[in-house]
DNA sequence: CGGGTGGTTGATAATTCTCAATTGTTGTGG
DNA sequence: CCACAACAATTGAGAATTATCAACCACCCG
């Protein structure tokens, strides 16, 4: 079961708004929309960037770094919704108030929009709009495949799935340095930290990968393909 | 495991256009959108209204009767990611093609209205493609309390949230016939057909429910929220 | 070096699944 | 209206998977 996380009691907030920093940097949010600039914001590793029940008032872009999103229960119990990685995009899925509680992994640089700005810019734009829908569809596709993986999967597919789809958001090379602890990644798959370790160690010796220190992967991506079979 | 879902080919697809039906027949999708309009159509209990992976021609809208949508893996194993009950809307969730199959649970009536007719109102208004990214955003949020649910409930507490939702949904009286089998039931809670009714027995034993001939159920709300207990 | 965190492994327990048998429900045709 | 078939739901016994509890190891950072 869950336990044991770091508890925070107040989020941290971003104040002013620097000047937009034009150039190779993109501040906007969507292409043609320039009052929708991004302030630059930064998280040390386990800060809370906004927790649950709060006012829902920026959204955010991963620009490095990887933030995490999740529920809870009373009894500390956790489900992980998803991971954000540079270049995704975060806080969208609530109406007025966060729904979730966002934590930075490790030491994560942002750009916060105002949530305010971002619906002002959709009420006035159907192309604007149009972009928030299709990222909710697809963030909304992620959801229900994960559903399909807590509800149906056993412990070695999803910690296999998963392994996969990391290695893919890293950029697919087969070899990368897992950016979250084995509880983020039970709370993620709906196991334990000693299931999701003893499934490493089972497809290791399967030779589906081979694990370097623990937390860097080196996979075989053919024989990984295989355990999840579908 | 999930087994033995009745196997189905084709989808029946509407052809032509009914003239809208005014007056209290709202057949409109979205408020001041008058060129959207639906048509009249239905299906029978366990006929199939889109498969994965046929192209998404479609949007829909429950008039009567209730449709499920689900993903299933190449052994059968099946998670039902929705049920969808008069007045609520399905089939936004994809792209270009249907990542889910949905079939209707007993006779059905919906109006279908054409996907591309929606997406250009939607470019065409940020009004509507606002309510359209609104929608999105709720499956979502529904969509992931269920992923906490699959992920780290047990199953009388799964069980529980069911019943509590689906009485919601459906007057919030307490006393209600389940629209679905033990089969829907168990591939939506990510649990088999004999947990879901065992679950059943002990609630009853436990006086948080009473069961009248298999579907129908009184509910001792109280007791079952403290089932749940959060 | 030492302490802390994170990760692994082992033994055992709990929950849920599987397989099998039985009972209940519903719809149909005689 | 009843008998029967077909399907749905329940229940039981035993097995499998995963969780829990506990010990140990490894690495990092001062």
């Amino acid at each position: 079961m869950s336990t044991e996380h770091t508890a925070r009691t107040s989020t941290r907030v971003p104040v002013g708004h620097s000047a937009s920093v034009p150039g190779i940097n993109e501040s906007v949010l969507f292409a043609g929309c320039p009052e929708v600039i991004g302030t630059p914001f930064s998280y040390a590793r386990e800060e809370e960037v906004y927790g649950e029940g709060e006012e829902a008032e920026f959204v955010y872009k991963v620009i490095s770094g990887a933030v995490r999103t999740h529920k809870v229960l009373s009894d500390g119990r956790r489900q992980i919704t998803g991971f954000h990685l540079p270049g995704d995009l975060f806080g969208f899925e609530q109406g007025a108030c966060n729904r979730h509680t966002a934590e930075a992994l490790t030491n994560t640089k942002v750009l916060i929009f105002k949530r305010r700005q971002v619906e002002r810019a959709a009420t006035g734009s159907a192309e604007v709009a149009c972009q928030l829908w299709g990222m909710a569809t697809n963030d909304l596709r992620h959801a229900q495949d994960h559903m399909l993986l807590l509800g149906r999967r056993s412990a070695a597919e999803r910690v296999a799935t998963f392994l996969m789809e990391v290695d893919e958001r890293l950029g697919g090379t087969g070899t990368f340095a897992l950016p979250m602890t084995r509880r983020d990644i039970a709370d993620f798959l709906g196991l334990t930290i000693e299931t999701v370790s003893r499934t490493l160690s089972q497809l290791e010796e399967g030779g589906a990968l081979r694990r370097v220190g623990g937390r860097q992967v080196i996979l075989r991506r053919a024989r990984l393909r295989r355990v999840v079979e579908d």
